[in-house]
DNA sequence: TCCTATGCCTTTCCC
DNA sequence: AGGCATAGGA
């Protein structure tokens, strides 16, 4: 019997709750995790199947996190939940049932960069490409696009609203949108917004395919609620629409990923959009000292509609938080760095301690500091390991081998040879993409200087292939080509080079072929995941990849205006509000100490402009108060026995009412 | 016409 | 560290 004693009387609700729909409403720090997890034992331990059960996160860390306690409290059995973060679930939905939307079981995903490069070749195609100035870069159409796509807003209101200098182009953007769209179809690649608009389409147009996976679906959880996109929030509401269990929990206080389609009226409307809902709401933060929820609650306030909520906690002594105000960015990252080490010595150890900023590049004097020292540390957020270009060569090359009309990959590898630039290797790529067998034939290209190299390749490639099977070997293959036209590519090659030594490692913790390419690009592995260090750490985080997590100790960063609030946000009042809310998230990491940096300057972006003050922290009703100024995996899924379900047919047309609006 | 080398500029947040 | 424009070369 798992002990509920433990739990307060909120969490105690949501654990046991019946069936149903529910939204828990819950602070920061107030239990969440501790709830979702118990939940989910005391699910299974009430004789549900864990495959029947789906926990929807964030970020795979945190599903991890959720099954590990869970195991923990229920056993083994605790790993077969099934879920993970929307996009990777949809990848795995959409890999097993992807045949009605058109999407074969090899479908290959492509990050951001990917897109952008086949956005550009739409583009040049278009004829709308280079010197044209006056149309949208890749990246502003790849953006708008992906806006339109995840706020269901045509492409044209897009444009009106967030960039109305290229208002009159709507037509031509729409035909790019349009154009590719149908080459990732033909293609056979999605991106992420694919995976969820095609997964929405699959549950909301296909009946046969939703009553299969829906029935599947006897439990559905899902976390950050608060984060969701309409898109999101129809998937949960479908794959639920059978058996009519959802429990979303979230903080509409903690929502910081609008730029990304998330709608905090996701969670207010939550009680609307799913029929009987109740609504349960936990309050008691159990993490941070009084002083620290304080100021939490400041910030709460200077809101401009105010979230009408206070945390509270048991824990009134301690320190109150500390602000200092150094010079520049380097009297910061040595004023910091000097209190890291004074909390060192003072018993907080290092992974106790985490250094949070606004963008990641505002962490890098300091990083630089910490490097002079020999002070390991850990970051989250930017780039990370398999982001890096000579890891991507590699992936490129994997992707051609599970899905040889992978066109993007094909391109970035073909560049890499002599003669070849951007108009050839979009030749020889479109044969390939075109053809029914699509394979490279080298034998096209024999006057061309190339060919030997083309040669070269398609042999490799082909070595590879017969590896698919194991699929450490398969990458050891294609890596020992690949070293040797490194040096070419890169004028520090050596550096490099030690980290493709991980990558075979790397791939075989992954099922099968499939499933190493698509979810290293849903979940890029992190530098000290790939090499593996588990010394006491410091951590360095963006906020936004810190949260849900949790330290004794935290250092809040370049507090100036430019910089934190962001300078793409100062003058609208939007997207200030989701800077509050993203101080909010800050402030609560902290469970006893809490140091806040604001510099009087910041000199190393050049351009940024930097308003001296801070506006956030400036709207706080008596800040002087509140803070001291110092001078200084799919097992289970199809094996488990699942019960025939009914569909409940008014449920489904009012949720395909509710969101198709 | 297409490819390559060079220099300048810039860089939120993330699945 | 990568993107982009531009100039110069095949």
């Amino acid at each position: 019997m798992i002990d509920l004693s433990t739990l307060n009387e909120g969490q105690r609700a949501a654990v046991s709750a019946p069936d149903g729909a529910f939204l828990v409403v819950a602070g920061a720090g107030t239990g969440k995790t501790r709830t979702l997890t118990h939940r989910v034992a005391w699910l299974i331990e009430q004789g549900v199947a864990p495959w029947e059960i789906v926990l929807l996160t964030f970020t795979r860390r945190a599903a991890n996190e959720m099954l590990e306690r869970a195991q923990s409290l229920v056993g083994q059995r605790a790993q077969y939940v099934r879920g993970g973060t929307f996009h990777s679930f949809a990848n795995q939905l959409l890999r097993r049932h992807g045949g009605p939307v058109g999407l074969s079981p090899d479908f290959s995903i492509i990050d951001r960069g990917d897109a952008e490069s086949l956005v550009n070749w739409v583009r040049a195609e278009m004829g709308l490409g280079g010197r044209d100035r006056g149309f949208p870069t890749k990246k502003v159409l790849l953006n708008v696009i992906s806006k339109s796509i995840n706020t269901s807003r045509s492409i044209a209101d897009v444009l009106v609203d967030e960039f109305p200098q290229y208002e009159h182009e709507a037509q031509q953007v729409e035909e790019v949108a349009r154009v590719y769209q149908e080459r990732k179809r033909a293609q056979q690649v999605v991106d992420f917004d694919d995976l969820l608009v095609l997964l929405a389409e699959l549950l909301s147009k296909h009946p046969a395919a939703r009553q299969e996976i829906a029935a599947k679906c006897r439990h559905v959880l899902v976390d950050e609620y608060q984060d969701t996109n309409k898109l999101q929030a129809k998937i949960a509401a479908l794959l639920a629409s059978t058996h009519g269990n959802l429990m979303v929990v979230g903080d509409e206080a903690q929502s910081i990923y609008g730029f990304r389609g998330a709608r905090v009226e996701n969670i207010l409307e939550f009680p609307d959009s799913f029929p009987g809902a109740r609504v349960l709401l936990l309050e008691q933060n159990y993490r941070s000292v009084m002083p620290v929820l304080d100021l939490a609650n400041g910030v709460l306030d200077s809101a401009r509609q105010g979230y009408g909520k206070r945390l509270f906690s048991e824990l009134t002594e301690g320190p109150m938080p500390v602000a200092i105000a150094p010079w520049d960015e380097w009297e910061q990252a040595d004023l910091v760095l000097e209190q890291i080490l004074q909390r060192q010595r003072e018993g907080v150890p290092l992974s106790q301690q985490a250094v949070l900023v606004r963008g990641s590049h505002q962490a890098t004097p300091l990083e630089l500091r910490l490097n002079e020292r020999g002070i390991p540390f850990r970051k989250f957020g930017g780039q990370r390991f398999t982001e890096a270009a000579h890891v991507k060569d590699v992936f490129c090359l994997v992707r051609i081998v599970h899905n040889p009309r992978d066109v993007t990959a094909w391109l970035r590898v073909l560049t890499w040879f002599d003669g070849l630039g951007q108009k050839g290797a979009q030749g020889i790529a479109a044969r390939i993409e075109q053809s029914l067998v699509p394979k490279l034939e080298p034998e096209v290209y024999k006057r061309r200087k190339y060919h030997a190299a083309l040669v070269e390749l398609a042999k490799v490639l082909e070595q590879a292939s017969d590896l698919k099977e194991d699929v450490g070997e398969l990458v050891e293959v294609l890596i020992d080509w690949y070293e040797e036209r490194m040096p070419s590519l890169y004028e520090d090659y050596k550096r490099r080079l030690r980290d493709l030594e991980v990558i075979p490692s790397l791939a075989e913790r992954y099922e099968n072929l499939s499933a190493f390419v698509s979810e290293v690009v849903l979940d890029p592995v992190g530098e000290e995941e790939a090499h593996g260090h588990d010394e006491d750490a410091l951590v360095v985080s963006t906020i936004h990849s810190a949260k849900g997590l949790e330290w004794d100790v935290v250092y809040l960063m370049s507090l100036i205006n430019g910089a934190f609030p962001s300078g793409y946000a100062l003058d609208d009042p939007e997207q200030m509000e989701e800077e509050r809310r993203l101080l909010y998230v800050a402030v609560t990491r902290a469970r006893r100490d809490l140091l806040l940096s604001a510099p009087q300057r910041l000199s190393s972006s050049r351009g940024q402009y930097f308003v001296p003050g801070n506006e956030l922290l400036e709207s706080i009703e008596d800040l002087h108060t509140l803070v001291a100024v110092a001078d200084g995996g799919d097992a289970g899924w199809s094996s488990g026995k699942v019960q025939e379900a009914e569909e409940d047919e008014e449920l489904i047309q009012y949720i395909m009412d509710f969101f198709d609006d």
